[in-house]
This record gives structure tokens, sequence and C-alpha cells, in this order.
DNA sequence: TCTGCCACTTGATAATTATCAATCCTAATA
DNA sequence: TATTAGGATTGATAATTATCAAGTGGCAGA
């Protein structure tokens, strides 16, 4: 974007540190910022009838709730810390402003939303039309992927949390990793062993209309 | 936004209408065209290892596929005509350039494309939080505002697209209408009666967060 | 009017997923 | 080193959802 306009933005945005497990916005609140995740992790929840779920985990250089923002609207999600994080905080009023005056930015943010918009779309194809065996499969490869395809890796997040952003219990998370024995995936706390990628590709089945986060 | 580049966009887009259950386009394929309902009605599916959902429907005067589209990215569903219906195609690329040309249609673009994202976030919510039995009361409960609160409408589907709409199986669907009759809903053929509304509301338990394709 | 197709329904059963309770493990803290 | 809190696991059971196999019924076309 044009450097005068990305100075006006920057003049009224706020940088600000937050402790862990603070809430952050609230669903149902109105959209008074756009937020950037510049250090830290950060959780999107939604609940309903005292239900919650873990909708996705932002991380750096990622932003939430610009949908909202664009339309003034209320947050579909709430915003949790999950560690210590450091996020800028932009008035909703000034991304909608500069997103009038500048078009290389108004092509930015249509292709952030565009972006967002598949990830959804290819996150209920994953839901309804596969088991929960399978998005942990999936899963699992996925973030084979962005560890280099290393053979041992890191999970990056709980369990608990991976349960629910599965869409399973923590329970069945547990015995579904047990399930995957058998395909060649052994986890030992956070490490995970992927010995037989092939009987495991065979399970999951990726397809990058589902599973390719750039496509 | 300005007419003459209305009238350019126009000038390389096809009319053309189709039978029904034509495949408009088919997931994966590259995005060559702005899709827009003039008439009739489409049904958006996507599949996977042989198993195959319905996405949404799309009547007049929607859209589809505008985020592949702006991101000349490949289809992330099919799209079929589930009756006669009469479509206006753009060539992708002069949507794109048209949006880098008139700042009037780039808002418009992004407040649509912002919208689509929102209803899939919401339709994430109700998979991911509600049972079969919540989603179909919710749903009819939507149905029914769409019907200016009518106690009694029809239903504008077959209730085995409605079936997958909601993530369940035909049978299920069939089941959980039953499960309803104690709820004062009562559905014969197409024919939705809601002879208690505060019942079903009590079950359903909508929030605008989820429900309301507006907010 | 008859016929056949197809959506819809129903029942029986199986698979998947959730819940509840108990225990294990680990890591932070006193 | 001992303590403890909370995540993770396990087992037993229940609830939800899917599958399979017959039917039923309505509607379009012959």
């Amino acid at each position: 974007m044009e450097s005068g306009n990305f100075g006006t933005l920057m003049r009224g945005a706020y940088v600000q540190t937050f402790p862990p497990q603070i809430e952050l916005v609230t669903e149902g609140d109105r959209s008074d910022f756009l937020h950037i995740v510049v250090e830290g992790t950060v959780e999107m929840l939604a609940s309903w009838d005292n239900r919650d779920t873990t909708m996705a985990i932002v991380r750096p250089l990622g932003t939430f709730i610009l949908a909202a923002t664009i339309r003034d609207a209320p947050y579909l999600m709430s915003a949790r810390t999950m560690e210590k994080s450091r996020l800028v905080l932009i008035p909703s009023e000034d991304v909608r402003d500069t997103f009038e005056r500048d078009s290389d930015f108004a092509r930015a943010v249509v292709a952030e939303l565009a972006q967002c918009y598949r990830a959804s779309i290819k996150n209920t194809k994953n839901l309804k039309l596969r088991s929960s065996l399978e998005r942990l499969a999936n899963y699992i490869l996925r973030q084979q992927i962005e560890s280099e395809g290393a053979r041992v890796f890191e999970l990056d997040i709980e369990k608990r949390r991976l349960a629910s952003i599965l869409g399973m219990t923590a329970e069945n998370l547990s015995r579904a990793i047990k399930t995957l024995q058998p395909y060649g995936v052994k986890i030992e706390g956070s490490r995970v062993t992927v010995s037989n990628q092939k009987s495991l590709l065979d399970l999951a089945k990726p397809t990058p209309l589902i599973d390719d986060p750039t496509c």
C-alpha cells in the first residue's frame, strides 16, 4: 500500500502486549478494532448454549475479525490469548477509510478475505465429509508438511484444543490416536512419529481442495 | 458502480439458460467465470472419497465462486442446476480488471465476500455446536421468518437435500421431524405447520450470531 | 387409467461419538 | 523432595447418527 496511508493507519494504531488467557474480544461485541497478531498465539472460540468450540488458532502474522471490521458487524467469535502475546490494534473506522482511499490496500484486504472464506469452506467440507479419525489423520499430515516433511515433529497445541478444533472430545482424540497406531503413527506427549507415510496417506486421502491452505 | 465499467463487464458477459440437473462448474476446475443466478435454483456440492454433501442453495440474485474468481484459484465446490435456470457468466479476468478500476465495485465485492465468509463461519458454528435435531429446529424457524412468520409455510427444497444441508441422512431427517411433533411442528409433504412457536424456540435457542443471515 | 420411478418413511442394527468416573502422568511450586 | 493441579488416558456406558433393507405413496409419462 501507499506509505502515506500506511502511516495514517499506524498513527491510529495501538501495539499492546497481553498476558496469557486474556479475552481480547467477545462474541457478539461490536468490532472496534482490526487485530493483528505480531507475537504469541490467539485462540478463536465460539459458544452456544453452554457449549463451546475452538474455531481456529491465529499465529503471527495473522489477523482476525477482518470481515466484522469491513461490515461493521458484531464479532462471530471470541478471541483469547493462549500465551503472552503482542498485538497491533487498528481502529475499524481507519481500516474502512483506508480501504476507500488506497486500492492496493483494498486489493490486499480482498485477497485476505477471499482466502479466509475459502479456508472456512474447506473446514466445512472437512467436517461434513470426514469422520473424526479421518480428520485427525489429515491434521497430522498437514502438520508434517509444515514441519518440512520430518518423520518426527511436535504438535504445537494441547490435545484438548486439538480435539475441539477437529470437532471431537478429548477422550475420543485419545482413542483416535491409538487407532492410528496400525497406520504407523505414534504420539508420545506432543511428539509425533510417522513411520508409515504411505499407509497414513491411504487412510487420510488428503486433497488440495480441503487440505491445502494456500490453494 | 460506474456505468461505463458496468457496460464493459456486460459486454464480455454471457446470459444463458440451462436445463435442470446440469453441472455448471466442477470442483477442482479453474475458475473462468463469475456466475450470477438470475432465475432458477443452483445447488452447491462438495465431495470427497465417494461421499458428497450439499453446501448451499443459490437463488436469484445470488453469485457463486466469487472468492475463486478473485484469487484465480480452483473451485472448491461443484454447482448444479436444480431446475431450469438462467445465469449470467462474467469472465473472471474482467471481474478482476474491473475490481482494480472501479472502487465502488471493489467495495461491493468486499461486502459480498465478507458476508459469504461470515455465513460460512455461522454454518461451522451450527455444525459444531448443535445436534442435528437442533439444526433442524433452527432451520424451520429461519424458514418461517422468511415466510413472514406464517404459522403454515412450504419447504422450498426436497427433504433429501435438506438432510444433506443440515449434515444428516435422509432417514434421520425423517425421524427428527417426528421428534419435533411434541414441540408443535408438523410436516406433511412440504407443508410445515408450527403450532407451538414458544416450545420450538425453547428447543432451538436461535441466536443472531448463528441464525441471522444479515448480521 | 395404469405403470414405474423415486423420494420418503420405517424398522432393525451397527458404527460413531459423547458422557461420566476413575486414574495416570507431568510439570510447576512449595 | 513432596505436593498438587490440570491435562491426558482408560473403561464402561449412553446417546447420537449412519447403514441397510423393506415398504409406502405420490406423481409423471405411457
